[in-house]
DNA sequence: TTGTACGCGTTATCAT
DNA sequence: ATGATAACGCGTACAA
């Protein structure tokens, strides 16, 4: 077994030493700025090539004031979505020299009031929020008073100048409505989501909006709440299929729990789609893993979180964001609905 | 809007100032050394939260030669493992100055040789890799050169002094087929995994020791190909359930595959687990979501990946790891799997 | 127990 | 187009 060699990594002094050039002009090189001859550029490509070199992230941070780091912060059950956020980000930042810390919270109570300090303490250049901490009042204003970049992904409250890549939900649940009240669907159940999460007061809106639209009567007894988790959407299933007059339909608030009604259904000896219409919402992994596949709503997260990450870099990288995005969303209907019995 | 003013933070300069001190005192106590009297520690710390003053990440890093920055490396396409994955090494790294990093990866091959770049590249004090990365040869081969401190998580080969944290996946696949075998099964298919991850090897050879234990003998047309998403496992599914004298329990090498195995039952209108008998491994999200539920193999992913997080804690802060460590296995036993026709 | 002086490897300013 | 030199904010010998 070698001894590990004390190698010291070469710097950009050495690279200059190499190239006959000064460490300025090294530099110049290293962060593609203009006047330098093609010739020097080669020569100090080369000399870097030979030495190995690779600029120190630390010394860069400390003299240029910025770290290069951005953060993406979040507090979400499912994993699917979680995922979708950070490869959307990722993809983002691939080819460019930013770094993604991801930043997950048990609950918003633990964000709120100390994103400041997260991103000090870390050094972050900006914030990517994603739902819920996105529609926290105190995160936004906290991250407004102290100037540090960030964009927010399908926010549904106002009251920001920061960046924003939303979908319409509250349209996007009215058209789930409409395709179920299409089916001869007349009762038509809801699970909730988290109501911290500001998506589960849209979707229920949207849900209440779609019913009217087609002179229906919301009601109350129909609207079980949930927490957006799987376990949160069985046990609202189950109490929805026990009613006495039970939905021929249900919309639940997000494809977890979407995918917890279908169990419960299962449970209770419901036949999906032939006893019960079920609807999702996201469109994340699971609604192609769960039999029946599950109609949905597409929400493009990883879009969201790609053109968000984008408009925080223009924030850092200008000073100045691009407008107000709105995604638009798509219905997708497969197996898990269909006619109402007559 | 107020204009955000061009406030300086305060330095450790400003602090020592405060507080009547030399600005290497102020680092004792931000560093938690000894030989700096309570009371002295006291007017320092009191300075600093006066002047809201934070250290410095990157004037640390450069001092200090070290970023507290850590990779986690993966290449999985489960978002349920994934999660699992980031949750544990998160968890470990709650309460330290640690960071981290996620880095994933389309494919081992986009990871292995440049490892050392990357973590060049973004400063990294160590790496935690988690499969298949830990068993690719070469990345570990190039870690192992260049004397980067780093971390296996369930590696099945060996080969590398590096702390790791592991599971006998070959133990637990028996403990399958004996489960299987148990309730009367005697044609057993397996849906392999992706074979560039080492343990599909260590899975399959389970499954064939299993058998032979049982005096069983394996049939090469049982063993379909997958690769650890839920369309191979579907596919596969498919495939082996067309066959002439098809198995009467699937083994496949993960949850996302045994999902998908279920959804090829339904389609093929084989009644799980009357007709058919489905075992996952992970026992990640997914397995509780489906119906039925999976019987599968709990791999405590988010320990694992804890400890494997401290271990490289260990090895970069005392240039020691801690001993090899092996997780123990548990068979869950679900709704998926139950006694064979007669 | 406390302080001084230097170095970490860049970027940035201002010459040339 | 290129270079000399001063920050950047902190850790660390070494001294007191």
């Amino acid at each position: 077994m070698t001894r590990k060699p004390a190698t010291r990594h070469a710097t950009i002094t050495d690279v200059a030493d190499a190239a006959g050039v000064s460490i300025k002009t090294v530099s110049r090189v290293f962060n593609d700025e203009p006047n330098v001859r093609p010739l020097t550029r080669d020569r100090v490509v080369k000399a870097a090539l030979d030495l190995d070199y690779h600029p120190n992230v630390a010394a860069r941070s400390l003299a240029g004031r910025r770290s290069f780091l951005i953060g993406l912060a979040y507090e979400n059950p499912s994993p699917n979505y979680v995922v979708d956020l950070q490869t959307g980000a990722l993809e983002r930042l691939k080819g460019e020299r930013y770094r993604l810390l991801v930043l997950p919270f048990a609950d918003v109570g633990a964000a709120s009031g100390k994103m400041q300090a997260i991103a000090r303490a870390s050094g972050l250049d900006g914030i990517v929020l994603a739902p819920p901490l996105c529609d926290d009042a105190a995160t936004v204003a906290e991250l407004e008073a102290c100037g540090l970049p960030y964009a927010r992904i399908a926010p549904t409250t106002d009251g920001s100048h920061a960046p924003d890549v939303a979908m319409d939900d509250r349209a996007a649940t009215q058209a789930v409505i409409d395709h179920l009240v299409g089916l001869g669907h007349r009762r038509i159940g809801i699970v909730r989501g988290d109501p911290s999460h500001a998506s589960a007061t849209a979707r229920l809106e949207g849900y209440r909006a779609g019913l009217k639209a087609h002179g229906l009567t919301a009601d109350p007894v129909l609207e079980a709440q949930g927490a957006y988790t799987f376990a949160s959407g069985y046990a609202a299933g189950k109490a929805l299929l026990a009613l006495a007059d039970r939905p021929t339909a249900i919309f639940a608030s997000n494809d977890d729990m979407a995918a917890g009604v279908l169990n419960a259904a299962y449970e209770a000896g419901v036949s999906v789609p032939g006893a019960l219409s079920v609807v999702g919402f996201d469109d994340s992994n699971i609604a192609s893993v769960v039999w029946p596949r599950l109609t949905t709503v597409h929400q493009p997260i990883r879009e969201m979180a790609h053109d968000a990450t984008g408009a925080l870099l223009a924030l850092i990288e200008h000073q100045e964001a691009p407008p107000h995005q709105t995604m638009p969303f798509q219905l997708v209907v497969r197996g898990s609905t269909g006619p109402a019995r007559a």
